[in-house]
Formats: C-alpha cells, structure tokens, sequence
DNA sequence: CGCTGTCCTGTAACCGGTTACACAGCTCGC
DNA sequence: GCGAGCTGTGTAACCGGTTACAGGACAGCG
C-alpha cells in the first residue's frame, strides 16, 4: 500500500535517459527531442510518477504557498477574508498554508518563523502585536502584506476605514432623532476597535453635542455584546440606540435587549460593523466592510509582487458603507 | 531588505564548528557538549538563524503539515470544519494546507497530486466524485481521511448519519401534525444529498402513509431554496411543512415564504439540516452535527497515524441531533 | 604501557528535484 | 575536408537541511 514513490531517477532507468532529460521533457523545456519527451511521458505514466513539491521548491527556491497567519480568534470575520485569499490563490495556482496563532508574541513569532522555507509570502493579520512586536516577528527575507495590523508604516498594507464607517452610523442615528448613544468597544489592544471607539466619540462631539457619550468595553465576541447591554440596564442608564464595534457584539446586544423586554429598533436602534454574512438576515443596519474582497485584494497584490517585482510599502484603505437594515428606524414619536 | 537568510553552514562557519554539530546541537540531541552548544546557539542568534522548513522536511520525509482538499462550493458548512481541523492541527504542531478544487474529477486529481511532497497526510472532502474517480485521483504514498465523500468502504472516513437525521426531523414534524410535506433535495451527485433524500421518502413511507411526498430538486446553495418555493408556488400545489436538505436551502425557502406571505411555522414549518452558526441565530429547526467536531476528529485520526501507527480503514458515522427551534411548532387548529 | 570503551565531533552521502556546463553528433558553407 | 554553429543529451553540482559512519581524545583498567 504505502509503497515509495517514483523518483525522477526511477523515470529516468525505465526510460533510459538522464534524470536532467526526464526534468526538462517534464517541464516542457523547448530542446528536447520529440521522441525523448515522448519516452519519459510514457515511462512517467507508468511508473505514476507524480514530482514531488517539496524538493521541486528547495532546488527552485519557490514553493508556490503563501502562508496566512491569523488570530485563534476565529469567527466569520476571518473566514470570510480567508475565502477571499482562497479564491485568488486557487486561480493563480498557488497554495494556502494557515497558521493560526496565540495572542502571545513569542509564539507569534514562532508561528511566523515556522514558515520560513514553506512559503514563497505572507499575508499576516496580528491585530494584537504592536510594532516592536511585529518587527520581531516577521522574517526578513519573505515578503509579507499586513492586514488589520496595528502599524503599517512603510509596509504593504490594508487597513479598514474606521473613522468613515463609524461616523456614517452615529450620523444615521442621529439622522433618524437618536442622540443617547451606547458604544459596545473592541478590544483595547485592537487598533480597529480603538479607532472606532475614537471615532465614536468624535461623531458624538459634532452630531450630538451636550450629550455625554457612554462607552462599554467588549471584545469583539458575541458575549461581550450581550454582558454590555446587562451591565447598562443594571446601572440605570438609558439610551436610544448602540453602536456596536463589531456586528458579532450587536448581534450579542439584541438578544440580551430582547430578553429585557426591549424593541429593536422601537425602544434602541443598533448598528454593527463588518456586514458578516449573518447580518443580513438578521437585518441588522451595519458598516460594510467587503471581507472576501480585501482578502483577495491582499492576496493578489502579493503573488504580483511575487511573481514580479517589488511589494510596495503603501498602505491601501479600505472603503466602508453603511449598510441600513431594520435594527435601526425612525425613533418613535 | 531581502537579505539571504542565514543557512546551517553559515552557523557553522560563525561559531567554528560543523554543520553536524550544529544540526544536532539545535535539535537538542543529546551527545553534544555543553559548551558547543552554547557556541551554536549564541553563532545562531547572531545570525537570525531559522531553519529552512522546506529543506528540512526533504531530509527529514516529513513535512508536518496535511493537506485539506475541498470543493469550491464553499460556505458555512465548510468553514466549520476547517475551523475544527485548524484548532486540532495548532494544538499538535501541524500545518494546514488548503486547495480547494473544482467539480470537474481530472482537475481533482491535479489538485491533490499538487500536495505531494507538501503533505504528510490528506483530508479529502469530495462529495462529487464517485468510488473510481476518486481512487485515481487519490495520491497512493500518502495516507488520507475522507470525509464526506460517496464511497468509503475500506478507507479511514466520516460519514454524516443522514438517515437518522432526517427521519428525525419527518417524526418531528408528522409529530406536530403535519404530514403533507416537501422536500428540497441535494445535487443528485452528492451523496448526502441522495441519501437524505431516500430518507426523507422512507420516512414518509412511515409518517404519512397514504400522501404523496413533493421533491423539489435544490443544489445546496441559499437561492435553490427560494426557487423551490417559488416553484412550489407557482404549481398551485400546497404543503404544511418543508423538509430542506441543508440549512441553507431551508433558510431561501423561508425568504421565498416571507416574500409570499406565508407564516412560518404558522402556514408552513421549516427544517433544515447541518445547524449552521446562522440556524442559531433564525430559530431554524435543524438536525445538528457538530462540524467543527468532525473536522477535529478527522484531523486527530490522521495526525494519530502519522506519529503513530496505521490508519484503521473504517468509517465512522458522525451522530446528528435534531434541534428543535422556532420554524416548527404544532400545526394550528 | 596498551587496550577497550565512552564521549564527542567531523566528513560526506542523502532526500528529490533543477540546471550550468561540457560535449557529441550533425549540418552547412567554404 | 574541415571548422563553425546548432541541437540535444549527460554529468555533476546545488538547494538546505539530517545523519551514518569513522575517527580522535581521553579515562579506566589490567
């Protein structure tokens, strides 16, 4: 069963000619003999000789992979964008090799560094690192397109246009006579949440002046959103509508409304931010974020810098929309 | 900027010793002397030193990292369990590589013979080619799990109890006093689609002798279901309860239903099959199977026999749960 | 002192491909 | 008839690691 496989030198036997003829007629190098090329074929099918990668990109020095490195917090967030760069590279005839790390640094590192000679590039997204940290990390001498990475001076990058995305929310609620407004934050080590958080704050100084902005603190996860919303019912506040700084969070913040007896968008509008797939049926108004595109973008960007020439060290940003749904209407009158 | 990186032999040159040495020494093998490996390891640090994995793997016959073959249809369902497989091959030192190939059977074939030599070992998930297809197609040096796939005797495989899964779901709904149902089938290339189909029809045989059961043919994607109702609809036909067989067949069914002005589960129940992340979310009774658990599973059996012994060809049958939800309830009188 | 055994280290082969270079055979032009 | 030029092929080195085997240094023992 587990026989070993043919070798190019095994070819080469059967069809008595030299492992470099059986390389080239393989490779479909233009000086080989029509007969020579026909020889190796026929000894390659029968012997099924399929080559083997590993060795082709030592001696090549091109593996044809690029390695995804990505949080271990997973959700559709991420896997959306993994379907985008899985897209791009099936067509480009390319491989994905997924790594995903802890939140600790040295073990980022590591991750990364296990890569080195598997991976022709990388596409990284390491919310969590900062910069000194992600300097130690990436390996010298692979190019890599940093995605949803805190600094990215003076590399390629990708960031998302919080600042956009969030103000078009707190504009819409306000637009439709909302002013009390909640805001459900990221993570503080997270540079899109803090972003968002700050641009929250900054929408409310404009749209709703003299109104004192609550914020609460989440994690990007389901049931921050829900424990949120519990912990500003318990303290009495009120508000009329919650902005959420990601869509799993709001999704979190209407169940917990709904239990405590709250209409959505009757008693509080919500909004979120990504437009994960859920959100659509679940008609939750949101800030678009196109997440397999950014995905693909990033990916495409890398193999044309891999296959010619340099990467360039800009940072391209990506554009938001609002998307509105029924979480968010009219304020009652 | 792109600096060659460092080599075993560079180490060597640095800090005096050979290459031997140095492999060994960073290795941790166990007769080398102290003071050596002190040498190496400082000579390794001043260098940035990273072992090259590709090399690495070519003399050791080992890559450590498998290989995940899918089809491009690609959504929730998939995701989950690669999300499974990505969180057992983390935690055992393992790499996921992943190729995502296309219906067509030779292009198949192409896909995982591209892993040769990347992989220590397959997880193949191929619904659409049948038992010949797929033993040409699979690499004959390289052990391999199926999963989800048509035929799978005499093979390490998963198959998903579909029979019980949709017998359950027909008691339950026969149970809430319906029984003029419809189902809304897989691709007929698809096993599990064929086989929930057959169980749909046994288990009517069963729950609702006497009424004709309606098949509506879908593919497995969101909008086939909304084209069956549609379909349904425009036939003047009627029925008090749809059997899909995926969730999100079930979920274009209850859009279409909504778009229509059926109630559900007023006028019309809904089930579907998988409890997708989103059945949570809608309320939709659903017959679970625990994907991300399957892939996990799949993925540990592997990685089991790689480091350990043979794999074992049997297949084992992942029990569903039918979960009850708010897109069935009984029948009004 | 010589022999054996232990401990450590180095040389060189190997994993499975690709390819620079050398070279053989042939045609062609003079 | 002979050298130049072109085609096509083979030999051997190389990619960057690991490791079998050989051998040097040194201690213990008779």
């Amino acid at each position: 069963m587990k026989q070993a496989s043919a070798t190019v030198r095994d070819v080469a036997r059967v069809a008595e000619v030299s492992v470099a003829s059986v390389s080239r007629a393989l490779n479909g190098h233009s000086s080989v003999h029509p007969d020579m090329r026909a020889r190796v074929l026929a000894a390659a099918k029968t012997l099924g000789y399929v080559p083997h990668a590993g060795a082709r990109s030592l001696s090549l020095a091109r593996s044809h992979a690029i390695g995804v490195v990505l949080p271990d917090l997973y959700g559709e967030f991420f896997s959306e964008i993994v379907r985008g760069m899985d897209r791009e590279v099936t067509a480009r005839g390319y491989h994905l090799l997924l790594s995903n790390m802890h939140a600790d640094a040295a073990l980022a590192a590591q991750a990364m560094r296990s890569m080195r000679g598997r991976v022709d590039g990388l596409i990284v997204m390491a919310p969590q690192l900062d910069t000194a940290e992600l300097d130690e990390a990436l390996p010298r001498d692979v190019p890599a397109v940093l995605v949803n990475c805190r600094e990215t001076v003076g590399r390629a990058a990708y960031r998302i246009d919080n600042t956009a995305g969030i103000t078009a929310a707190v504009a819409h609620l306000a637009a439709t006579g909302r002013r009390r407004l909640l805001h459900i934050s990221g993570p503080e080590g997270n540079i899109d949440g803090r972003e968002r958080r700050d641009a929250f704050l900054a929408a409310m100084a404009v749209h709703a002046p003299g109104i004192a902005p609550i914020v609460v603190a989440g994690d990007f996860r389901e049931e921050s959103g829900v424990a949120a919303v519990r912990r500003l019912i318990e303290s009495g506040e009120t508000c009329d509508g919650i902005v959420a700084a990601n869509d799993m969070m709001a999704l979190g913040a209407m169940s917990a409304l709904r239990e405590a007896g709250m209409a959505v968008p009757g008693d509080i509008a919500v909004t979120g931010f990504d437009d994960v797939p859920l959100a659509r049926y679940l008609g939750l108004t949101t800030v678009r974020i196109t997440l397999a595109e950014m995905g693909a973008r990033a990916t495409a960007r890398l193999i044309d810098a891999l296959d010619g020439g340099a990467l360039s060290p800009d940072t391209e940003i990506i554009a938001t929309e609002l998307i509105i749904r029924s979480t968010t209407g009219p304020l009652p009158t």
